[in-house]
DNA sequence: GTCTATAAGTAGATAGAC
DNA sequence: GTCTATCTACTTATAGAC
């Protein structure tokens, strides 16, 4: 496909070399400051090769964005397996399966800044622009524990499962995204950077949340 | 100041015109797609308009940000202190006073989309550039919240309330910004745009989530 | 596949008249 | 305060040689 047959080049070949300078300039400067011309001349690439390889700047931006989603999105479902490998899996871990591996991915900073700014731009674009793009990235994740969690939380239904899986999605982006503001306000004492501090305060609140009473059963 | 001294316009002034149009437009096609031009155009008023009362592009953003987010924390404090009149205040009554009054201002669609966008810019910014901005906006709120939190979980480390908070924050973000999500993955039967619906079911996943014994107490 | 050269259009900002 | 006219810079994208 994209691979010379010969075995003259031994460093990354052009295509990986711009997604290599395309995601760290994005997350530096956000991608509508990015020009193409800086891009490509940090690649040591010519400007034309991206369109030769993606098509437009739009699509270089989903590419980079596939190529960080896809391995953490493996790593979920394959810790849900593990966890789940004799009879069904407990809350905690069906949460931490889900949780673990983004914060494991941006663990070191220039990773984190990466995701908060494709993170908010993904966020900022048009509704309908990105619907589809985040389907076709996180639709399998969906189908696989939305039920995992509808068989954990037996008291709830349906309705209020998608509520709160909703909203632990909101606590792993938040720490994936604004850690730093946490950092800063608690004067470096609580950091989402380590990945052992975050994790199990996320898996205990979150599962906590979780287990909280169906709202027919709270009395108003 | 800035209002004309006679009594011969009866819209409203050039300024608040420029503010009405950008808040629309930066909703509906994002921030860097949304030309000067076009803008001016849209409001009826002259290009140069802009630069004389706002000083920039940049600067035009930040006052649509601040126009949006003041009446809400002003609404925050009141109902910290009306739920505070007698007494401390209930953890629900806490948490509903900081989460109510953002979902109320993004209740019909055009303003949650306002907020998205506006979110979604200021989290893909350089960090140094939006933190001011943001200590600006939300110092005052936080420095009522974080103290009448943790007088209400008295459980909790001063640490353990910081990361409650920022996790609650995240559950509060993940509503107004993507709500649609939500609707779309349940075929409707979830509207986060429904407050109503949404207020009660935050509450309680909340403070389920900031019940939950400290990390100390967790075995492991 | 990679390059040069250039097309074709847009942007934010400003000077200075009124 | 508001306008016209313009400056300066930069953008994505493409045609076509190699």
């Amino acid at each position: 496909m994209r691979l010379t047959p010969g075995d003259l080049q031994n460093r990354p070949d052009t295509r990986d070399r711009i997604l290599d300078v395309a995601e760290r300039m994005f997350a530096q400067q956000g991608f509508d400051l990015t020009s193409l011309r800086a891009l490509t001349a940090g690649a040591d690439v010519n400007l034309a090769a991206v369109h030769y390889h993606f098509g437009s700047k739009e699509r270089l931006f989903e590419a980079v964005l596939v190529r960080l989603v896809e391995p953490v999105n493996a790593e979920r479902l394959a810790r849900l397996d593990a966890a789940g490998a004799q009879g069904a899996p407990a809350l905690e871990a069906i949460i931490e399966a889900f949780v673990a591996p983004p914060l494991h991915a941006v663990a070191d900073a220039r990773r984190a800044d990466v995701a908060r700014v494709l993170m908010g731009r993904v966020m900022s674009s048009p509704d309908e622009q990105m619907r589809s793009l985040l389907l076709k990235l996180f639709g399998s994740v969906l189908d696989r524990f939305i039920p995992a969690f509808a068989h954990a939380l037996p008291h709830l239904s349906r309705e209020e499962v998608l509520w709160r899986f909703f909203f632990m999605i909101g606590v792993l982006v938040q720490t994936m995204s604004c850690g730093h503001h946490l950092r800063s306000v608690s004067g470096g004492s609580c950091d989402p950077a380590r990945v052992e501090d975050a994790i199990p305060r996320i898996v205990q609140f979150v599962a906590a949340g979780m287990r909280a009473p169906a709202p027919a059963e709270v009395p108003r």
